[in-house]
DNA sequence: AATTTATAAGAAAACGTTTACAAAATGAGT
DNA sequence: ACTCATTTTGTAAACGTTTTCTTATAAATT
């Protein structure tokens, strides 16, 4: 391995100097500089991270670790897009850290992965009271990307609204027994989507004086195949329903697909409506309520970078806008 | 900061001693690796990975590589999932490179990258003479997912013979004007898979005496919308074609929609084949090349934990099974 | 020419670990 | 009680940088 003292001696300057073209201080001469630059050049050397870590105050690792959870998902695939347009731009790289169990949601936030990083971007978990205390004494930046704490930056939607916004529109197309679709309630990692989405329903639903179905409610993985379960659940149950509504478009599909294959027809027997607004959503002519999964990674990768560059005015909670999209499925 | 020379004050040992404990190593006495035990606990002290990687002679990053192009397609995101089932059992993290252009390509290979990790997995890119030099120079294992080098361990399939298969088939069942619809067949990246699917599709033609029709060959992108437009693309040529056989299902669910549209009956009018099999080509009944995604992703990475191991007899070129999946729209 | 001031370069002390080596402490065999 | 082996602990030298002092050199002021 050649090492900073190799570079000294074939640039015949000491090692104190060569560290200085490094880092390009601004007191070595211009003579110095080029024989140094050249010497390593001709050597091939690069400097030890590591060592240089080490010396420097600053630990600064160049990386920025990314938490989230299932992230073959849709949703987070669009996000992790989002954020990685806008980081690899950077001279940072990822690290990627998938949380599915609790285990790797407690062994995220410690000192192991966040020594070696020097921020975090966190995708639609739920930050704890305690894991709070702990970012704070670590000092280093974490932004929330659709998810939301006060002390920390967020990117975020109005899960509640969205629903709502699906919900009323469908009570003013005339449904009345409105079938509901969505991911666990409670979800253990503390992905609070589908909660903030079941309270949308019930509002509009109570606003228009109807009645909340318990049996209507399926509770359910993100994947097609698991809403095109839920969707033979649904027509088993024998209970009337006249639309449903889903919180994400791949459950969506997969609804339509059960519904379909038992001769219904799509809207007039039922309509529909998903969430996301993922790219087959269009092709399929799937309703939708639309929410800007790039633009959240994309959104909150930006500011880390920027509270990593120590602008601190550029802590933000910023909520974007959800857009109800409606195509031909209601 | 809380370092070693703090626990050892604390427990009233010294620093070898403690890094000792923090080592294991069996030269210690219960009583005292109790005691470091208890101060550690009690100061709540995490060594520092940066001093302990320059300490050691092996500079041990516990950080695994891995290098994929445009990750948030179907086929990589399967890939990763894969990688990722993997790797999370172990104490690895993982670096996520995403390759979109050239010059990310030439960043990756570099010193600053293979510094912090301890190996890589390369997805779907050919290694180049130089970059194999470069490799090698490193010393660090690196294996190849969908992709073969000799020098590399590689876990690949075989897309000539799938795409093969696929043609073969469709002339088997009577198609005689085959369409193609395919990514780039020079990828700047160097993914050969469009490449070899093309081969596959020649040599099929060829073996049954019938004439390959460039009119009737679209290069594009690796998206629904892009198959899509060459779906109408193709129709508008006002070539007539009995199949299409594209390089991926994402654009033959788009060029099925692009057909569709046009009053075209799948598969009376034209047969359709994709490749890959993702979980949408099952509820939609696209006939495809299956391709076990999730498992190249799977045996790369075991294989490079193998080799991080030391087990050099892990060293391998293994070819995964293709299967033609006949559904309903060939 | 003698003094001061800038500027450029070097020497050496950090940074927080590991580890080879030396030194105690312990225990067994006489 | 005394040596010799064995175990446990401590000391100090690495590891490859950065950075604070110094010091040497050149330029500018008297």
């Amino acid at each position: 391995m050649i090492t900073i003292k190799d570079v000294a001696k074939e640039a015949g300057v000491s090692i104190a100097t060569v560290s200085r073209v490094l880092n390009n201080s601004p007191k070595v001469s211009e003579e110095t500089k080029r024989k140094v630059l050249e010497a390593i050049n001709r050597l091939g050397y690069s400097p030890s991270f590591v060592a240089r870590s080490l010396a420097k105050k600053t630990l600064k690792t160049n990386v920025i670790s990314i938490v989230v959870p299932f992230f073959t998902r849709d949703f987070f695939m669009e996000v992790l897009r989002g954020i990685n347009s806008v980081i690899s731009k950077s001279d940072y790289s990822i690290h990627l850290y998938n949380v599915e169990r609790i285990e790797d949601k407690e062994r995220v936030f410690s000192k192991e992965v966040f020594n070696r990083c020097d921020g975090m971007i966190v995708v639609s978990l739920n930050i704890q009271k305690k894991e709070a205390e702990f970012i704070k004494e670590t000092g280093k930046p974490v932004v929330l990307v659709d998810s939301y704490h006060p002390e920390f930056s967020s990117v975020y939607v109005d899960n509640k609204k969205g629903a709502y916004m699906a919900v009323k529109y469908l009570i003013t197309t005339g449904r009345k027994k409105i079938a509901f679709v969505s991911g666990a309630i409670n979800d253990p990692l503390g992905c609070m989507a589908s909660y903030k989405r079941y309270e949308g329903v019930l509002e509009a639903l109570r606003e228009a004086g109807l009645e909340f179905n318990p049996l209507l409610h399926i509770q359910t993985g993100f994947s097609l195949e698991k809403g095109y379960r839920a969707g033979k659940i649904l027509l088993n149950r024998g209970i009337p329903f006249d639309a449903v509504f889903c919180t994400s478009d791949i459950q969506a599909i997969g609804v339509m697909s059960a519904l379909v294959e038992s001769g219904l027809k799509i809207p007039e027997d039922v309509a529909i409506i998903g969430f996301d607004d993922i790219s087959d959503a269009r092709y399929l002519g799937l309703s939708t309520v639309r929410q800007p999964m790039g633009e959240m990674g994309e959104v909150g990768a930006k500011v880390l970078l920027d509270l990593l560059l120590g602008i601190d005015s550029s802590f933000i909670h910023l909520e974007l806008p959800l857009e109800l999209v409606i195509r031909l499925t209601s």
